[in-house]
DNA sequence: GTAAGGTACCGTACGGCGTAAGGTTGTCAA
DNA sequence: TTGACAACCTTACGCCGTACGGTACCTTAC
């Protein structure tokens, strides 16, 4: 009667690469990148460990997997004329798409590979950057002030909400067995963020992001005192058209 | 004839948790975090791997441990007049503290906790900016502001350097197999990398930290234009001394 | 119709990991 | 001499990633 793809069917939906990865994704927002392991994600598929290989080469593979979609989810820097608020807007994108997924940072910064996602979103980035009148050398440190701010800033709010969703409370008790005498502005800085009714880290984020652009803006405006768009040195000149489309 | 004690030192120097922490240390400065496992520290100190639970009560502590030994090493930030040098000073010193031991700023991010070393750097920083006049709040966004500069940068250096440790060539055959043309801007940025003739990032974080510095001294001077140790705000007095000793 | 080959998935096993539980040995005080 | 104690070891459990070799089913060719 049935067909044997019915069969198929009837027990489970076909496996695929990206099904794989976007389980993977799932099983890591939830429980965190530690309970990610093979065994437990072909579980969560109804199959074996085993099995993931045919649609992945290794673990490290997944990883690189999934830190590309989150990278997929940044919005880039748009091309209008207000360089500052494009590259604030994606600034605070990509900050939001690794507070949504608290594992990513951690593996961005763990000399994992670099994927299309990541070169589109780097290319955009520094593109805007060098169209704004940065000259290459600064675009070069600009774009490292900003990725370091980004990265710097959510691990520390990953890892202090991780520490404060293991353990609601842990932080209020290490601070009052701390000798307070001993250590008052450090007491007064967890105060504050005890205080701060835990907005993860935006308020902080943003200052330091202000105080990076503010700074560069008046880098560009010195050597760029007239327009914009003056080139400073030999720009490349982007193809037409992508002859191969990035998958 | 020989004594036991004298037949014990024959075979093995006694264990202790700093001897155990030290040996860590080295294991994980030379053979990268992964490379630690309580049976290879064991054997590196000639015991076993339950041996270890008699001087540390887990993995954890020691990865605490190490931690702390690195914070340890950082220069504090002196109490003279110029709060931007001796912030810069220590800021540098932070960052070459995390150089020296590539493991150091991961585990940092990583959600463990904190030591005594790490509340007395905390307390220093924090206590340098509000007595050069920096309002608690100021202080307290100054204080992420630096942290997520020295660990964002800090963190990149370590896994590009980890990369070009592993596979060195790695980064020009990636970019020599990358469509330039579709990428002319990320390519001339790795070729920025490629020919720095490989400064670990040093020229990267100084400026990104000269830019911070920049803006607040700004701030502060706005804030307090007459005096650097103007008070905008209740002060918390320092005991005299500490009445217990951290270790 | 049937044989060949491919795709998708599974079973077993290996060497590693952190660590719980309990055992052995050597030292020293009473 | 005895008994407490510290230092260290043995064994074992349940995880992990993954190499290697199946097996069941589908498609295609003849």
């Amino acid at each position: 009667m049935a067909r044997s793809a019915d069969r198929v069917a009837e027990r489970r939906l076909p496996l695929s690469k990206e099904r794989v990865l976007r389980t993977a994704m799932a099983l890591a927002d939830q429980g965190g990148i530690d309970s990610l392991s093979m065994r437990k994600l072909a579980q969560e598929l109804g199959v074996e460990a085993m099995s993931l290989y045919h649609y992945v080469s290794s673990k490290d593979d997944i990883l690189n997997g999934i830190v590309e979609i989150v990278v997929a989810e940044i919005e880039l820097p748009s091309v209008g004329k207000d360089w500052r608020a494009a590259v604030r807007s994606s600034a605070i994108s990509f900050h939001d798409a690794l507070a949504r997924h608290r594992w990513a940072a951690n593996l961005i910064m763990s000399g994992i590979g670099v994927g299309t996602a990541r070169v589109r979103y780097m290319e955009a980035l520094l593109g805007r950057l060098r169209e704004a009148g940065f000259s290459a050398n600064m675009t070069h440190h600009a774009y490292h002030a900003l990725d370091s701010h980004i990265m710097g800033s959510t691990l520390w709010a990953a890892g202090y909400s991780a520490l404060a969703k293991a353990d609601p409370g842990a932080v209020q008790r290490f601070v009052q067995k701390l000798p307070v005498a001993d250590y008052p502005y450090f007491a007064e800085h967890v105060d504050q963020h005890l205080t701060k009714s835990a907005r993860d880290g935006v308020s902080e984020f943003e200052f330091g992001l202000d105080l990076i652009l503010d700074g560069l803006e008046k880098v560009r405006s010195a050597s760029s005192p007239r327009s914009s768009t003056r080139r400073t040195d030999r720009p490349i000149r982007r193809s037409r058209r992508p002859t191969r489309r990035p998958s």
